[in-house]
Parts: structure tokens; C-alpha cells; sequence
DNA sequence: TTCATACAATGATATTTATCATGTTTCTTT
DNA sequence: AAAGAAACATGATAAATATCATTGTATGAA
């Protein structure tokens, strides 16, 4: 089993704060999870016991609306921490958690995040940073979601998916989902984000294969997100 | 000069956890401040080095769109805290703050903060929860944004005022807002907001006199808001 | 008071978006 | 490879919402 302190994932989080003896302490209590592509990792409403530390892959955070349509909160990925607002507010789960590749992440008990967040004030800091950026994020989105057309927020999507997932060598972001999951995270029916889409493609904003997205003017995508 | 182990209001907040030692502390280097009705407390991009501990009044925390329209994302009352994300972030403000009532509030400098961060695990604790619990809402409203409609975001914006801001003797909603303000809550033009009051009106479900809104039907404006 | 200004209300119309229907493609399983 | 299922695509239409225009109504200042 890998140890926490060789582990190159916690210089991207809050882990990045703890001594090698905290480690190792982590190291001995942890477990290691593959999650497949299209598993969830807990729902929205159950009780965890601990955070994930995800080492790769990526998996998205949604919420079952009444009318029974999900809407994608947030994305999660590599070097990310999953479960500390559920683990540090001691509440159940308030997003469901799906896993968009395959995943890998190591499962730390409650009991070592609250030691750790006791005797660390630099790890409890950084924690809480990591909490007042995720609200920051979400203020924003809040404000652009309820601002912005379709097409707007489409397009902001896109930009959004190319700065989060990046893209491979052949330019298209990193990221595979569905038109349906498109149309969840900007709130909208499947038939407009697929035919806003295909307007993107005629107007060469974007080019479409499959799943795969590849921006190709930016700067036109930036203007129509601003609503120009 | 007020002392703050002996105000009330910070029982309802992460001051609770303080020593009366470390309230004197702050008691000392504390400013209260009046802030009338439609004063700007602060301004988006602003830098603030302290936060306001709100004993009365009410306040929105808004945003200015690329298209100039304000986006209402959340309110402050007596007992929050404003302004924390910025301080411990260590980064300018990313809302406007503005009055809505007369407002009561006692400024305290970063330096108390961070010492009582620091040297109190019980109150960075109590923080941390805040920003989780806020950043819960602010997930929650954001999947409402997204996929409720217009008519649903009005009903269930009516019943989040009346929840939070309670109603005076004569039941109505304690709070005071402009047609456009509602608007801005809810992410729409004022005259929609404007044609929806008017039709829950005319369907019985509140009453409406001058900005004052009551409440008639919350059971109804609960099925609307779900979408049935 | 009277004027001026902001706010609220409502109609007419345009635009955006959702819904329903249907066909096509792609993927999976046997 | 064939069959079935899921995802994708597109047209037609309906519904929701925005925009523009106008009028009414409050409110505060001179």
C-alpha cells in the first residue's frame, strides 16, 4: 500500500500541511478505492465516515432536483478533497458523487481529519481556505446562472471545461460527457444544449466528435459568455 | 462603547466560542459603525481588513454582471458575520454589500481575527462550519437557479424571505425590497417579476401593499415552487 | 402645493427555450 | 453480424420570458 508522505497528490490539497509523522498516522488507517467509470461514490443524503483523497480521475458532484432531473454542482478531480464540508459540519451528504473515469482516491476516516484538524492549525487553515474558495466559486456560479441565457452560459461552460479538464495532444478538452450531463450542469433541456451546440459547430466556434469537444475561437466564445 | 461579552448578538455566531478575555480584547480594537438604509457597506473588489459583526439591520450581497445588472446572492442579518471569506482567503471582497435597513455593526480588524483563529481551536472550528454551512446554501441555490423556472424561483424566493426575515404584527414579510431587487434575486427582468407578483396576487396566494408582501398560501406557493 | 423623478403596472410583441415527435447514429449485447 | 438500446440530432410547435412602449402611482424636494 502506498504511503501518504511519498504521495505527490497532497502537495495539491490541504494534506500538504501535515507532518510526515501526521502521514504516516493517515498511511496506516487509509484505504485505497478504484471507482469505474459511472460508479457512484455515495449519494446525496447518506452518511460517510471520512473524506476521499482522489489521486486521478475525475467524477462530478449532482443534485436530484424534485422534478427528478440531476444538476451538476461541481467537478472534482485529481488532487481535489471529497466529503470535508459533509465530514467537518457532521452532516449527511448534500451532493451525489459519480465518478466520470475511472477513479482512484483514498478513503481517510473522520476520527484522522479531526486529530489532524486538532493539533494542525496549519492544516485547519488550509482547510478552511479550501472551503472559502469553493464558496467564492459557487457565488459566481449562482450569479452567472441566474444572469445568463442558455447560449451565455453554454458557452461559459465550454470555456469553464477547457481551463478545468485541459485538453489532449489533439486539442480537444479532457473531459467525455453526455449532452445530457452538458445540459445538467447549464440547466437546460437536452434538445437546446444539443442544438446550441451544433449552432457553435456551424459558426466553427467549436468542433464536435462524439463526446469530444475542441474550442476552437475562444475569443468568440468569451464574447458571446459576456453577452455580446 | 459597547463590551462584547456583553452583547447578545454574538451568541449567534463563531464569537460564542471566545473567552470573555478574548472578547475584551476585541472589545478594545472594535469600531461600531451606522450604516443607513442603501449605503454601500463595501464594494466588490474592495480589499477589507476585518470583518462586521452585524447586530441590526439587513443587508444584500450582490454582484455586478458583464451586462450591468445586479445579481442578489445572498443576505445578511443581525448575528452573521460579514465579510470572513475575504479575510481568511486573504483576498479582496467578491460582492457588494449594501443596507437595506438602518444597520448596526461592530467592525473588527484581521489582526483579532487571526489571533483568535489562531490561538482558539473551538472558534476556527466554528467558523469553518459557517463556510461550510454557507457554502451548502449556496449549492443549493444554485441547482434551484438552474433548473426551477421563473414562476417556481419567484414562489420559492417568497417563502425563503419569509422564513429568514420573519413578518411584522400585521403579517407581513419584514423586509422591505423594490420590484427590481426581487428581480435581481430571482435572475430575471422586473417586469416578469413584476406580472408574476401580480398573478399570485390575483390567484390568492399573498397580498401585496406598496413593497410590503404577505404570505396567504404557503402551501400552494410550496407546490408551485416544486413545480406542480 | 407642484413638479420632478423614480417606481410600479400592464399591454403588445419579439425572442428564447421547452416540449413533443421522429429519424439517425452509435454503442452493446448476444 | 444483427438486434436492441441508448444517445444524438433536428423539425414543428407551444410555452415561458424578455423587451419595448405607455400609463399610472407614489414619493420626495423645492
Amino acid at each position: 500500500m502506498g504511503k501518504c508522505h511519498q504521495c505527490i497528490i497532497r502537495h495539491f490539497n490541504s494534506f500538504k500541511s501535515l507532518s510526515t509523522e501526521e502521514l504516516t498516522c493517515i498511511s496506516d488507517s487509509k484505504t485505497e478505492m478504484i471507482f469505474k467509470k459511472g460508479q457512484v461514490v455515495f449519494t446525496e443524503g447518506s452518511t460517510i465516515n471520512g473524506v476521499f483523497c482522489v489521486k486521478t480521475g475525475k467524477c462530478k458532484l449532482s443534485k436530484l432536483n424534485s422534478n427528478g432531473k440531476e444538476q451538476i454542482v461541481r467537478f472534482v478531480k485529481g488532487g481535489d478533497v471529497l466529503g470535508y464540508r459533509s465530514v467537518i459540519a457532521d452532516e449527511p451528504v448534500t451532493l451525489t458523487v459519480t465518478a466520470l473515469d475511472d477513479m482512484n482516491a483514498c478513503f481517510i476516516p473522520k476520527s484522522d481529519i479531526f486529530e489532524a484538524l486538532e493539533k494542525n492549525p496549519k492544516f485547519i487553515m488550509d482547510m478552511m481556505k479550501t472551503a472559502c474558495s469553493d464558496l467564492k466559486d459557487a457565488n459566481m456560479t449562482l450569479s452567472k446562472m441566474a444572469q445568463k441565457s442558455v447560449r451565455e452560459r453554454l458557452a461559459d461552460t465550454l470555456l469553464f471545461l477547457e481551463e478545468t479538464f485541459d485538453v489532449t495532444e489533439d486539442g480537444f478538452i479532457n473531459i467525455q460527457l453526455s449532452r445530457e450531463e452538458i445540459s445538467s450542469i447549464i440547466g437546460t433541456a437536452t434538445e437546446s444544449a444539443i442544438r446550441l451546440l451544433s449552432g457553435f459547430k456551424k459558426e466553427k466556434l467549436i468542433n464536435l466528435n462524439g463526446k469530444s469537444i475542441q474550442i476552437i475561437d475562444a475569443q468568440r466564445l468569451r464574447n458571446i459568455s459576456e453577452g455580446f
